[in-house]
DNA sequence: CAAATTTGACCGAGC
DNA sequence: CGCTCGGTCAAATTT
């Protein structure tokens, strides 16, 4: 019983439903103007091919783990820290709060501290490789001020957003979306380390209401319209049982309790949701005491293997996306990606970063025992704004996409723009070089990473970051559009979740940075 | 019909 | 000792 808690707020500001047509994804991504530059509504998608041969281990996920093979792990969810400004300690309320947490471009990740809602970190997923990876923080970071590793942190937990988003879609009609962010939620967020000052959400689950407000649609929005999805578990990649719910008094909202479903697993974890739906705190206690389940290829047909997570995956039945999804949910479990599964084979101890207090942070970082360990949390957990505060690394990635394509490295490299090389660097974790490109157009400040996989080499992911403050050019953008659509013809690529940020949460403040777009697109190259 | 969820009741801890 | 509260159980209900 004396099992570890940990603790992750998610803020539930109210927000507005926004509805992102789930098909006219593919089409408006590859035939905008901008392909490879989404506007400042940040909007994430995966495509993934149908035909993806699991074995291969095509997926998004799975190259995504890959690219991510340095112990970084897991995908966290990026959550714009504007979320966070809910927590009672940060009475942002209005614009107010939203102005401070937003992003700011050239300012390497606007590390903000959030001192209320945060994320937890599944027990099963090691926030603390993610700390301790080398290469997440590592000081070889890219020009951007984040390190592809993070970049693709925070693309994953998008795309799990996005996974929410579109078994959301598939559930319910575009009107009646509301975002559950749950199932995203449970992403092992990436804890802040205070010397980074960078928050990462597990936003995985958590919509993002105002910024994100497409993704959001999993878990926040879920209002009674669509009241299902409130009550699955976040999408952590583990199989839960609600086993009750109760109106707690620390509590203004239901909370609801899970436990995985896996033999003798111990994990619980503890959900609370506002009235939309929108899960406001995870707290997870115990550590599993087993891998990530294998995601079945059932739960590709539409079956419900997984529990939870396919409940959710699964129920999106009949959309486009669904195949993504149970496709992500079967090659991407998260907490197998970097820090644990990847590295430690050993179950990790969850590490809940400290806030903003780096203090705090560390202490959670160093706590001896944490497998264990049995001293309870929960007191820590209540205390708001307390030390078991998480911080979460946010960063506000406002605009990202996870391409999954079969395509010739050159075409990779060929987006449509055009591109300057200004650096290339070797980072730990990978033995290929990292090259940095810069948009070579007058006073757009687009760039973009282009890193082969360390697991993978077949793989070449891409991270776009900006806004591109032009049109692709006449002479490529025939091409490029010509050669996605291509792409998304023959490997029938889907989107799986498009998520547009919100604009309050991109506060460029004084800054009067533009939107700062990022964008992780994976390919793979056809060997 | 089986599995999952709901929900009121019960239990133990803390005050 | 009684009350409150959080957590869990388990029958009923739903899917």
């Amino acid at each position: 019983m004396a099992e570890k808690e940990e603790h992750a707020k998610v803020s539930a500001p109210p927000r507005p439903t926004i509805i992102v047509p789930v098909r006219s994804n593919v089409e408006t991504f590859f035939t905008g103007g901008s392909l490879f530059s989404p506007g400042p509504m940040t909007l994430l998608s995966n495509f993934f091919s149908d035909d993806y041969p699991d074995s291969d281990c095509h997926s998004f996920s799975q190259l995504l783990a890959g690219a991510m093979a340095s112990p970084v792990a897991a995908i966290v969810g990026a959550k714009p820290s504007f979320l966070t400004s809910n927590s009672s300690n940060e009475t942002n309320s209005g614009d107010g709060s939203e102005k401070n947490l937003g992003f700011k471009q050239n300012r390497p990740m606007n590390l903000v501290v959030a001192h209320s809602p945060m994320f937890m970190i599944p027990p099963g997923l090691s926030p603390s490789g993610l700390l301790n990876s080398p290469s997440f923080f590592s000081p070889v970071q890219s020009p951007f001020g984040m390190s592809h590793q993070q970049a693709l942190a925070q693309v994953t937990a998008q795309a799990a957003l996005s996974q929410s988003y579109m078994q959301m879609q598939a559930e319910y009609p575009p009107s009646s979306l509301i975002a559950s962010t749950e199932s995203l939620t449970h992403h092992p967020s990436i804890a802040s380390n205070a010397t980074v000052q960078e928050q990462i959400h597990t936003v995985v689950s958590e919509p993002e209401s105002s910024t994100m407000e497409s993704l959001e649609v999993s878990h926040s929005d879920r209002k009674s319209v669509a009241p299902p999805l409130a009550d699955k578990p976040a999408f952590d990649g583990y199989n839960w049982r609600k086993y009750g719910q109760k109106q707690v008094k620390a509590s203004e909202y239901p909370r609801s309790y899970y436990k995985c479903t896996y033999h003798n697993c111990p994990v619980k974890k503890k959900v609370e949701r506002n009235l939309d739906g929108q899960i406001t705190e995870i707290i997870y206690k115990g550590q599993h005491n087993h891998e990530l389940p294998q995601p079945s290829r059932r739960a590709k047909e539409g079956s419900d293997l997984n529990g939870s997570m396919n409940s959710q995956v699964g129920s999106g039945v009949g959309l486009q996306g669904q195949t993504e999804i149970n496709k992500l949910n079967e090659t991407v479990p998260f907490h197998s990606v970097p820090g644990r599964d990847l590295v430690d084979t050993q179950p990790t101890p969850l590490q809940v970063p400290g806030s903003s207090d780096s203090e705090e942070m560390n202490d959670a970082e160093t706590r001896p025992d944490e497998g264990d360990d049995d001293e309870p949390n929960s007191k820590r957990r209540n205390t708001e704004g307390g030390a078991s505060e998480v911080s979460l690394l946010q960063k506000t990635v406002t605009e990202a996409r996870i391409i999954v394509q079969t395509r010739s490295e050159v075409d990779i490299l060929d987006d449509g723009y055009k591109w300057r090389k200004y650096g290339q660097k070797v980072v730990k974790g990978n033995l290929h070089p990292r090259s940095y490109y810069k948009c070579t157009n007058v006073g757009c400040n687009v760039r973009k990473h282009v890193e082969r996989s360390s697991t993978d080499h077949k793989a070449v992911i891409t991270t776009y970051e900006g806004k591109h403050n032009h049109d692709i050019p006449a002479a490529k953008s025939s091409n490029y559009n010509a050669a996605n659509s291509n792409a998304l013809q023959v490997k029938q690529h889907k989107v799986v979740a498009v998520k547009p940020a919100r604009r309050k949460e991109m506060d460029f403040g004084s800054n009067d940075q533009r939107p700062v777009l990022l964008q992780l697109k994976e390919e793979r190259i056809t060997a």
